[in-house]
DNA sequence: CTAATATATAAGCAATCACTTATATAAAGG
DNA sequence: CCTTTATATAAGTGATTGCTTATATATTAG
C-alpha cells in the first residue's frame, strides 16, 4: 500500500493526482537515473566484481591481476578502461608496470561500501 | 601501496607469493561475483531506477508507472519482470489492476540503500 | 639501434539487452 | 456469449557488451 495513505495510488478513478505529484516529485531526473544506473553498469560485470574485491585488498599491476584471474592481458585491460573511465580506479607507472587501485575519493568509497552492502545483504528475511 | 606491507604487491620478482595468496583468499569465488554482479545488472538501467524509484515512495500500478515515465505498457511490464525475478519488488493483484511494491525483504531493503548510497557519493573529495 | 617486457588500443564477433509491435491472458461488465 | 480494461508474453530489431586476436605504445636492458 501506499506510504502516506495505506490506499493503492491508482484507485477507481484509475489516479490520484496528489499521489502522483509526491511520486513525480520524488522521482529522478533523466540524467540522476542515468547516472546512478551508470555506476550500477560499471558494477555489473562478473569480472569487475573480481577486480574491484582484489584492488580493496592490494594495488595490483595488470599482468598480476590477469594471472590470478586465468584471464587474458587485453581482456583484464578492457575492464580497468571501464573502471578507471569512472575513476573508480586509478593507476600509478611503476617501471614498465602499471599499479591499479582503488580511488580513495567518494566513488571509490561508495564503490566499497556496495561491494559489502551486496555481499552481507543477499538473504532474505520474510516473503 | 599494499595494505598490508606498503609495498606494491608486484615486486622485481613479479609475484610475491605471501601477497598473492592474501588477495586469493579474500577474492570472491565465481558465484559470489556473479550475485554481485547480478544485483548491479538488475539496477543498472536508467528505467529501472526510476521505476524503483517510484515505488521507494508509493506503491502503484503497471499502467500508472507508464504514464509517468510516458514509456509503452510492454516497456514497463518487461523491466518490471526483470526487478520481480530478482524478487527486488513483488505484486498484489488488485481488481485488473497489478500493484507493484518493493520486497521487505534484505534484497528489497539492499536497493533502498544502494539507491541512496549512490545519490549521496556521486562527487569526489580528492584526486 | 634491437630485443624483451608490460600495457593499451583496435577490429571483429557472438551474446545480451531495451524497446517495438503484435498477440495472449485475465478480470469485470453487459 | 462479447467487449473493455489491465497486464503479460512473444517475436523481431538495433545497439551495446565482453572477449578474442592482432597491433601499437612505452619502458628497460643490452
Amino acid at each position: 500500500m501506499n506510504d502516506i495513505t495505506g490506499t493503492p495510488i491508482c484507485g477507481e478513478t484509475h489516479i490520484d493526482k496528489k499521489h502522483e505529484e509526491e511520486v513525480r516529485a520524488h522521482l529522478p531526473s533523466e540524467d540522476e537515473a542515468a547516472d546512478a544506473a551508470a555506476i550500477f553498469t560499471h558494477l555489473s560485470d562478473t569480472t569487475r566484481v573480481k577486480l574491484l574485491s582484489m584492488l580493496a585488498v592490494s594495488d595490483m599491476c595488470v599482468c598480476e591481476m590477469a594471472d590470478l584471474l586465468g584471464m587474458s592481458q587485453p581482456a583484464v585491460s578492457h575492464h580497468l578502461r571501464i573502471l578507471r573511465q569512472c575513476d573508480v580506479i586509478r593507476f600509478r607507472k611503476w617501471g614498465q608496470k602499471t599499479v591499479y587501485y582503488l580511488s580513495d575519493n567518494e566513488i571509490g568509497d561508495t564503490v566499497k561500501r556496495l561491494l559489502h552492502t551486496v555481499a552481507d545483504g543477499k538473504g532474505q528475511n520474510n516473503g
